[in-house]
DNA sequence: CGTTTGATTGACACGAGTCAACACCAGTGG
DNA sequence: CCACTGGTGTTGACTCGTGTCAATCAAACG
């Protein structure tokens, strides 16, 4: 698949300044400054993990091709993923400051990953405000994802959590360049959906295949047809505000102006 | 009732500080400025919206005395809760970089709310590093606790979510002196527990009945009573880790050390 | 007092989980 | 080359946890 081939190197780093430039606008600076820090990527396979709960890693990691997730352990054997991680995506910023993590980071298919070390990550947010203030707000539209999450788990329906589910992963990946006429490339298994929404693997099947009659969407083979994106959202009542998309000015702190889209 | 007798004056900022200090050593001249930025507190009634949806705010708000929530409201009219607020917790810290609240924040009984005004909270954080790292810490614990929520909705039985709910209130309350003996004072409706749950209402009475009558815990009138913590913990699987209590000393960012309890 | 809000309980319906069987595919090894 | 395997998707039958509806009760309140 096209999709697939590994990006020329110098394209390497192209996805994370898109996604760190979509919190803020950078200078040329500053976006190579981004590019050089995450230099260092390895090739990971599928299902394996980058972060494990309790570990404080010395350097925080970014997804540049594939695939992963956050997701917690319960003591009866249970996983709930918490956030897929797409490229562009940071996985573990916060790790900087907080003495443990609390919740694993696994790929989900194969990934090619970037290792910041924290040190770097220390020293470019001195030198290069506008990267502290970019990765400052990209912290801020992961705590609303996770509180999206809440709402999603907790109040939606069946239907409805996989299909505002799957409506965020679309705007993201768009984010980034990864939408090609409403065909996204999702590596992920009904296994993962299904522990992401706190549904059975079975059920999230039944739901799918409702959703696919339906019209909405169909995904198989780890491709996501999404014939008229409009109606999707509203079905599952998807409001993009969530992931503050376009940043205003703001009168204090001065965040810079910009519409997404 | 004694729990609901007004702080005096002075003491009002104490469980500010004392909150804020558990995420990280003050100076005393920390502590200080930081009770002085939260002098001016307004008493709510009951159901009181103190943040909606949508707004931009121009300062931060604090609860000093009384319950609040944030929460979600869905287009079919159900309500999603998605942390409680207790005295000591900074509601919307994060509002001082991101455009717009995505969110709304009301009380859930009489409440004193601190109003820091935005411009006093950016100099501050100037003036006092203390003051900043700590805030950025606590930004991280709710980050972290918005996360376990997803884990409680999405994967617990309806007995281990309630019971978990309850076991991290009382830690938090634990954390500002609000604990006497096992009894804690919880101004929450059954129905404010079920929109934070997942569960209808009289599910979760069913369940609260449940709970109280395998001597876990005890809610009525406000009055929630736990005879033995450490039984109801092992009973939802609570592990207090994803609250970060105790700090360590970060290699790189020289977080201070200190454990609680 | 009547009114309102919240707690409690029962009867019933339904969404979602569980168990089990089978299909399908890729990889692997005899 | 073809069985054999493990992982994943699909479907049916059945069970069970929760939701819904409705009635009653208790406490708070104007």
């Amino acid at each position: 698949l096209g999709l697939q081939r590994a990006a020329p190197p110098n394209l390497t780093a192209n996805v994370l300044v898109q996604k760190l430039a979509s919190f803020g606008e950078l200078t040329a600076d500053d976006e190579a400054a981004w590019a050089q820090a995450a230099a260092d990527t390895r090739r990971l396979g599928s299902k394996q993990m980058i972060v494990a709960e309790g570990d404080a890693p010395g350097c925080a990691h970014a997804i540049v091709e594939g695939f992963a997730c956050r997701y917690k352990l319960l003591p009866d054997g249970g996983r709930q993923i918490l956030d897929f991680l797409v490229p562009g995506d940071l996985c573990d910023g916060h790790a900087l400051f907080l003495a443990e993590m609390d919740h694993n980071i696994a790929t989900l298919s194969e990934c090619l990953v970037a290792f910041i070390p924290h040190k770097t990550l220390l020293s470019l947010t001195e030198a290069h405000p506008r990267i502290a203030r970019a990765l400052w707000w990209s912290s801020l539209v992961q705590e609303s994802i996770a509180r999206e999450w809440i709402a999603n788990v907790g109040r939606r329906s069946a239907d409805q959590r996989i299909a505002h589910l799957l409506s965020e992963l679309c705007f993201r990946l768009h984010l980034v360049g990864l939408a090609h006429h409403g065909q996204y490339h999702l590596p992920i298994r009904q296994m993962d959906l299904a522990d992401a929404t706190g549904l059975s693997v079975v059920h999230t099947n039944r739901v799918l295949k409702k959703l696919r009659q339906a019209g909405l969407l169909d995904l198989k083979q780890n491709l996501l047809t999404v014939p008229n994106i409009q109606r999707l959202e509203e079905f599952c009542g998807f409001d993009r505000a969530y992931l503050h998309p376009h940043r205003r000015a703001h009168p204090l702190t001065g965040m810079p102006t910009h519409v997404v889209q």
